[in-house]
DNA sequence: ACTTTGCATGTGCAT
DNA sequence: TGCACATGCAAAGTT
């Protein structure tokens, strides 16, 4: 097919090559369009002609630009340009796949069209629910496989069975049997999650290798309880017309990428304590095929409330997106500033400034008139809709809570409805809105489904007119919702230390990454490629014996078990999962621990965070955020790791770690975004810097006395020769050095200033050195590359002479010393 | 004086 | 660096 792959990003504003189109592609549209014949020409989205003639390349946005990894395998695949034709397919369940894997892949469908009784293979029915055992990544492709089926098998006939209906009504697996045996899929199916997918794109790479292949594009829509990588999102669509799937055929979308952190989906308790699924559904692309989506626009809606809106109106609601109301949005202008892709997408196309009259129906079935028009803005348009206070007053809503679009099928009648926030979460985070209701409390509601859902899912009639109440100070201040995630109040900032040090007894090393080893003062550090994954709270105690042990409660039967201090959980654990001890791996077995031991040692933890608590709060003068915050958290942790001795014990995470631990390596976040800057002055870089310098320090003298050493055994030479060499490189920079150095040693020998970095079983050999002088003038010696190292850093004398201040930061490591000592 | 309108600008974020 | 978007703000319109 001689198809090109061209990443033409970056390259300015380009004119659609279509003469009857001419469109000036702005640069969403620029992304990879390009004709066989090459070159640079840009065919958008508006004319169509592009599906005929090229294929799109996406660069996948990875980090490290041009690569990205096989979903399946791991491998590295080049971005997709020119250079790397056919080397990936893009997997309908989201990710890319090396051309084995998607090879392999497309093999196991071909060889399973039928649904086998094994079809959910490595997925769990829990309670209905589906799930895909989220430790077992390696299995994970059986369980795609199962799916694939499945969804291929649901969605053939969802196809031949006409795709006016929206409704999935001949599955091939029997409603009845779907119903006993998947009853969640089933729900799945009625509500229309199985069906089209808007994610249609052409088949490329894989497929041009292999045109024999008689399978079409298969597109399926999982919610996310199927996911089959935990953690990896897989878009789900509500649903999907004829119409719009045609079009579709012919409409490639950008894949956004999924929502960071990536809670996409959550259960959501609706007022009768069930829990729903909460749907986070890519709308379906439609108009002029614009459907980039940020899926903070993603409509978060639960099976219950889709089924309930749609039995309210008696017709089929598609949810297309949903806006978090700001306080501009919610003012009493009236002007709902639209995302630029939503109303491209799902609202009448204009031209003119003044827009449209547009008319849109609440829940209730009541009409709202709005004027949809748009102002130009930097060469491009920002889409408002005028009058909406009224509408947006009859729902109850204000800033910070949460709009919704919808439309009805057939017909295209746009809805709104709306959505009040949580107590919590919601209103902090606007920009990532990934869990409606991240406490998962069903604190959400679809405002205007009924009344009820209004005052009672949402909040509390007292808390909403605690929040209309909100002082204007309080007002003014949470004006940007943006900046509001930022703001946090005494109590919050108090609740946020200490679920923060909760939070970190839950870490747990992702179970897909393999460490690096990496030595540190003479210590093995585990470094992890991934962000650790929140696992199951365990607690550490000691025994009468002396002996430490890990004690961890099954979520099944709530008895405690005896773990090797070791044992890594999952977030949900039961006894059957108790590798260590045979005997107690089944909730029948009976529980082997004193519950006096017990108690005595959750009161010791109770406790513990009152003191915690009331210390906190006695002395809160400034709040503390950021990394301050966890500074004072840590040395919060500090009195908790006094109080709670008896209870802690070492983890794997590094020597030192303990449960709750706050020290340099465990604050560190994960890697990727957040690190922080080579710059960075904070007291977490300045202690890394300064230990690292102290290691390389002490890396240097020992080398210099083993060189010395063996000089002395051939020939006698002046001790301090070597120093004085290097000394005379740079008087100036020695002298810096030599004060550097004179401090360390001054404080490593000065009682109470402990040097957090000194090994005490090497502090003899410090001592000694700083009362020889021979010794120093080596070590001199050997810091002169360190503070080489260090002055682009800004390793100042001010910064060393600031480590006291960070002692609380690696309270793990007084104590370790503490102990040590 | 107050409200509405239209545009400009700053900020955050993705690339 | 560019885009999207929240919001500021001045001009115009209305009471």
């Amino acid at each position: 097919m001689g198809i090109q792959k061209l990443n033409l990003r970056g390259m300015g504003s380009n004119i659609c090559m279509n003469q009857a189109c001419r469109v000036t592609t702005s640069c969403e549209w620029k992304k990879g369009w390009s004709l066989k014949s090459g070159g640079f020409a840009t065919l958008c989205y508006s004319c169509g002609s592009a599906y005929e003639n090229s294929v799109f390349c996406e660069t996948f946005h990875s980090k490290e630009s041009g690569w990205r990894e096989c979903t399946v395998c791991r491998k590295r695949i080049h971005c997709g340009c020119i250079a790397s034709r056919y080397l990936h397919e893009y997997m309908d369940f989201g990710g890319i796949a090396c051309i084995s894997c998607a090879k392999r892949l497309e093999i196991r469908l071909v060889q399973s069209m039928q649904i086998p009784g094994d079809i959910l293979n490595g997925t769990v029915v829990t309670n209905g629910n589906p799930t895909v055992n989220e430790n077992q990544i390696g299995d994970s492709h059986v369980s795609f496989g199962g799916l694939l089926r499945l969804a291929k098998a649901v969605e053939t006939d969802v196809v031949s069975s006409g795709l006016d209906q929206v409704k999935v009504d001949k599955p091939m697996l029997k409603t009845g049997d779907q119903n006993k045996r998947f009853p969640h899929l089933a729900q799945q199916c009625s509500s229309s999650a199985f069906v089209k997918s808007d994610n249609i794109r052409p088949i490329q790479g894989v497929k041009d290798t292999n045109e024999s292949s008689p399978q079409p594009p298969i597109n399926f829509s999982l919610t996310s309880s199927l996911l089959p990588f935990p953690g990896r999102n897989v878009e789900g669509i509500t649903e999907q017309n004829k119409g719009s799937f045609q079009k579709e055929q012919r409409s490639r979308n950008i894949l956004p990428k999924p929502p960071k952190p990536s809670p996409t989906v959550g259960t959501e308790a609706n007022n009768n304590g069930t829990v729903s699924q909460v749907r986070v559904a890519r709308p379906p692309a439609e108009g002029r095929g614009r459907n980039q989506l940020l899926p903070r626009y993603w409509p978060r809606i639960t099976d219950q409330e889709l089924q309930q809106l749609s039995g309210e109106l008696k017709s089929t609601i598609v949810p297309l997106f949903e806006k978090i109301l700001s306080a501009s949005d919610a003012g009493r202008i009236g002007r709902l500033v639209l995302p630029k892709a939503c109303a491209e997408a799902y609202f009448p196309h204009i031209t003119q400034s003044e827009g449209i009259p547009i008319r849109i129906q609440d829940i209730k079935g009541k009409e709202w008139t709005f004027q949809f028009r748009f102002w130009p803005n930097n060469n491009s348009r920002m889409y408002v809709l005028e009058g909406v206070t009224p509408c947006i007053q009859n729902m109850q809503l204000e800033a910070g809570d949460t709009v919704t679009f919808s439309k009805i099928v057939p017909g295209g009648q746009l809805v709104v409805g709306g959505r009040k926030a949580s107590n919590n979460g919601d209103v902090q985070d606007s920009q990532a809105p990934s869990i409606p209701n991240g406490d998962s409390t069903g604190e959400t509601s679809f405002s205007g489904v009924t009344d009820n859902m209004v005052t009672n899912g949402g909040r509390t009639s007292d808390d909403s007119s605690m929040q209309r109440n909100t002082s204007i100070p309080e007002k003014k201040k949470l004006r940007n919702i943006k900046n509001k995630r930022l703001l946090m109040n005494t109590d919050e900032a108090m609740e946020l230390q200490i679920t923060w040090e909760e939070a970190q007894e839950l870490f747990r090393p992702s179970p897909t990454s393999e460490p690096t080893i990496v030595m540190v003062e003479d210590h093995e550090f585990e470094e992890f490629e991934e962000p650790p994954i929140f696992g199951k709270t365990t607690v550490f105690t000691s025994r009468p014996s002396g002996e430490q042990e890990q004690l961890a409660q099954c979520d099944n039967c709530s008895k405690w078990r005896r773990l090797p201090l070791n044992a890594l959980l999952s977030a949900k654990w039961t006894c059957s999962e108790n590798i260590w001890d045979l005997k107690r791996s089944s909730c029948s077995a009976p529980e082997d621990i004193n519950p006096r031991d017990l108690e005595s040692f959750f009161s010791i933890n109770k406790d513990s965070k009152k003191q915690r608590f009331s210390d906190n709060k006695t002395s809160n003068e400034g709040e503390p955020c950021g990394l301050d915050a966890l500074a004072t958290a840590a040395v919060l942790g500090d009195s908790i790791v006094e109080l709670g001795e008896s209870s802690v014990g070492a983890t794997t995470r590094h020597p030192r770690h303990r449960p709750g631990c706050t020290c340099i390596v465990c604050i560190q976040p994960p890697s990727g975004k957040g690190k922080h800057e080579p710059s960075c002055k904070c007291n977490v870089c300045l202690t890394v810097r300064r230990r690292f310098k102290t290691l390389m320090m002490r890396k240097k003298k020992r080398q210099s006395e083993r060189e010395a050493e063996l000089a002395l055994g051939k020939e006698k030479v002046p001790e301090d020769i070597a120093g004085q060499a290097l000394l005379s490189i740079n008087p100036l920079e020695n002298e810096v050095n030599y004060n550097d150095a004179q401090i360390e040693l001054e404080e490593s020998s000065n009682g109470g200033q402990l040097d957090l970095n000194c090994d005490p079983h090497k502090e003899d050999d410090l001592l000694a050195a700083a009362a020889g002088m021979s010794l120093t003038s080596l070590m001199n010696a050997a810091t002169l590359p360190m503070d080489m190292y260090l002055r682009p850093c800004m390793i100042s004398r001010n910064a060393v002479d600031g480590e006291e201040n960070v002692g609380g930061l690696v309270c793990g490591d007084v104590e370790q010393e503490r102990g040590d000592g």
